[in-house]
DNA sequence: TTTGTATTTGCATTCGAATGCAAAAATGCT
DNA sequence: AGCATTTTTGCATTCGAATGCAAATACAAA
């Protein structure tokens, strides 16, 4: 029985062939054997630009549909130094904002072919232990729209796993980012509200330490005093709808002998929570008697109890952005840093009106 | 196999191997080599509950520490077939159910030493990519938040992955379920209802063919029944704000002599979009005019804006048990299926009140 | 047909950690 | 010390796919 070693077909004398063990997993192997052909080729006919003759590829795609072979991505990792994973750091805390760019970015991801990996991150600790988790699993990437220190970021630096950055990034360290800067819109924005004739203004921020809270904060500050618009008072929050609200009762401490007419909250959970403690406990009429603009632009924010006035982010366009910045820096790791930067647009609504007389 | 370059003496020959090449991560040999064991002994000491003595503990773990150790997750995957990935499916919907149960169980996977492969599924479609996913990346079980047909379910099946359905199932077909069956809650709710006076109801239900959906409103139908109190119309939306909002609409046109004195809507989601409906739109006021309530006991849904009467699932234990039914299945996954069913519990809120007379 | 070139295919090895088995070392017991 | 027993350690192999290289084939030109 000289059976050709080309021509492998898989004959009844092959009794010495284990007959695919009922509920194991076909590997290549199997699909190779039950095809006649070598394990290199079927690799080959599921791995896109490779040399394969349409004949063998037919061959090979039947047994590979009858067995419900699928290539493992674990193993090919392994061999490609790929895992076509991306870890995901975002807060699980509820800022709505977070869910929105999560779920953009796993569809960007999935549209690229790569999957999330999905960490929340509260603090530094639980950066420094996804940073870890990250290298054990060999992402080929990070997406980070959660805090890191510089430290941290040093350290995938030198693992060489690239970092891409929401909305945030380190001003005197080169770092991929994708950022929105409201620059332009905070000032289209305050000069509607100065031609509403407001000139006594407060402002909610976020964590002192945090960026986008410090960027935003600035160009409010400078674009209200740019207008001859006084900030009587400003309070911290943590980007919480609750910081939102305590934070107006701090304004109202603040300035005991008038409130502003107007508040500016650094993001719309904020400005949610500011406008709901406004009309509920203090029973101030947004907007007639209190004007309040947020950040953003998180989807509830329109809904009709809020109609808050926002500037919104492109969170589509940075969400693709981030998904392609991650990926060629996967492609060519070496090459310099790029930072796109994209405009907000200002959403109006209903939360703004002329300042009351 | 011949000569195996990866012996483990250490040899002049070995000294002028390369040294740990610049960037190139470290790996179990390279611990070996500098610690003077062998590559067994490094794995062993990474693998917990192995039999190795603290000497040799020590003495790796400083060569590990040195080098920047940590075990590659992917080959230990292929060779333990066990990824430590767990496919999560959710709905990418903005449903705010979903952010809560996704974060929820994703901190509960991290605990569990677990990670998380995010899926948003919008149609049967992404199921069949993700089904397809899942098993190339050999997750070790998938835990499914979302739509899922039953052929689908029973490919899974057969190809041995666990599967946790959350807060859905099928009837005539064993499988592991988290569920929240809120019967009781519900009774004890329309009851309050029934005595502030309401007779004349309304219910905004869910997709037909969603299970959480059909439940609820079999529930509150037969609830209704029991106190005597009739459903004067009743509108399908999608679980969405904006269709809580034309629901609303709808049950307008059908109860066109006399509104309702309540709806019922059957998630969070579309009450607040009712609700908004109803004051902003219909000018009815919330509750004195119209009383609503929803389910599932969202964070917003407790905004001031909305105060919403509610019943909440107990997400937190949901997603603990979610969890733990994975990972048991993981280890035993001939072990019977079970279903764990969670009650609810009434959340009093400002959006009900005695009915007008 | 023969020769040369382009394309396919298979072989053998590789990625990095885990593990059964046997050898070696440590420990206990008399 | 001698021997039995337990614990540690190393060797060699395994997981499943990718790939450099060489062999085999198909195709083109002479």
């Amino acid at each position: 029985m000289a059976n050709n070693p080309r021509k492998n077909k898989p004959s009844e004398t092959d009794d010495n062939v284990i007959p695919l063990i009922k509920g194991r997993r076909a590997t290549s192997y199997d699909v190779a054997r039950l095809a006649g052909v070598s394990q290199s080729a079927v690799s080959r006919c599921f791995k896109p630009g490779s040399s394969i003759s349409s004949k063998m590829r037919e061959r090979v795609m039947k047994a590979a549909k009858e067995l419900e072979y699928q290539p493992n991505a674990i193993a090919r990792g392994l061999i490609t130094q790929r895992s076509n994973l991306v870890a995901v750091l975002v807060s699980g805390r509820l800022n709505l904002y977070y869910p929105e760019v999560l779920f953009k970015i796993t569809e960007e991801l999935s549209a690229a072919g790569l999957r999330a990996l999905l960490f929340t991150v509260e603090n530094e600790e639980d950066t420094e232990m996804v940073i870890e988790q990250a290298w054990q699993f060999q992402v080929d990437g990070v997406i980070s729209a959660s805090h890191m220190s510089q430290d941290q970021y040093k350290i995938l630096e030198k693992r060489q796993i690239p970092v891409v950055f929401f909305n945030r990034y380190f001003a005197d360290h080169p770092n991929t980012v994708v950022y929105c800067d409201p620059a332009e819109q905070v000032n289209e924005l305050v000069a509607q509200l100065s031609a509403l004739g407001h000139r006594r203004a407060a402002v909610i921020t976020g964590p002192s330490e945090n960026m986008v809270s410090r960027e935003r904060t600035i160009r409010v500050q400078g674009s209200l005093a740019q207008f001859g618009i006084e900030i009587v008072a400003q309070a911290q929050g943590d980007f919480t709808y609750e910081s939102g609200a305590s934070g107006l009762q701090e304004i109202k401490a603040q300035s005991a002998d008038a409130m502003p007419s107007l508040v500016i909250c650094i993001n719309d959970m904020m400005a949610m929570g500011c406008m709901d403690e406004a009309q509920s406990v203090l029973g101030l009429s947004v907007p007639d008697e209190l004007s309040i603009v947020g950040f953003d632009g998180i989807g509830m924010g329109q809904f009709a109890s809020y109609e808050l006035t926002t500037i919104r982010q492109p969170i589509g366009r940075m969400s693709e952005a981030a998904v392609k910045m991650i990926t060629d820096r996967v492609e060519r790791p070496d090459q310099s840093h790029e930072k796109r930067v994209f405009e907000g647009a200002v959403i109006p609504g209903g939360s703004i009106a002329r300042a009351p007389t």
